[in-house]
DNA sequence: CTAATATATCCGTAAATCCGAATATACGAA
DNA sequence: TTCGTATATTCGGATTTACGGATATATTAG
């Protein structure tokens, strides 16, 4: 169990790019970061700035392949914050005018 | 219905003070700012300036009786933020340590 | 009218946040 | 080792946000 609190995950989902982050990993189980730049299309350095956020909440974890990092939903996250993200990735998806990014690389 | 954006609130619900005003409009259904100002202690005007925020995304509405102003969330919120919102409630309560306030005035 | 109470707004300052180009790091291939 | 690709971090500057004392407004009572 992670020990996020309240108000730091609606931080992190309080911003339009790492609202879309979230969305994207919470259909796509696990995303590289080239596709979730290629999907965003926001310069590399913002989507890296962005994870290294939600990381260091504990909202997601790495896995690194290669030279490549993958990202998904940290599995440990407490029952209340899965709720929330689930809610609102459906309305989120629509507002962000998200599509499923086709994979790219990987 | 609010034409409330989903990073709208969790900007909204993003910050210790703002957290704790919507959760305790969540128990209490109605309440007004001075009961507010006694459960936060927080000087007035920041208390005000928040429920201000708060009343522009339009998550909350006030009545006014008199000299006082009653708050409550907005009812005509989306489905999918009351979800979020009552998910969230009771572990912010715990985090943020709020008590039900007892009514000080009206 | 004046006084008193409840709440909202103003304003200057401090702090936090965001941006993206540039640079650094990590890794695999040759 | 060197090169190329993928990702992370740094850094200065712009923008936003938060703070709270002081002040303004609204309403009721007298």
């Amino acid at each position: 169990m992670t020990n996020l609190s309240v108000s730091k995950l609606c931080k992190c989902l309080g911003d339009d790019l790492r609202l879309s982050l979230v969305c994207l990993m919470d259909v796509q189980r696990e995303i590289c970061v080239c596709d979730l730049v290629d999907a965003l299309d926001a310069p590399q350095s913002t989507i890296s700035r962005h994870l290294a956020q939600l990381r260091q909440c504990e909202l997601v974890v790495a896995r690194r392949q290669g030279t490549w990092m993958h990202y998904r939903l940290n599995p440990e996250l407490p029952e209340w914050a899965l709720t929330v993200i689930e809610t609102l990735a459906e309305p989120a998806r629509a507002q962000l005018d998200l599509r499923t990014p086709a994979p790219v690389c990987c």
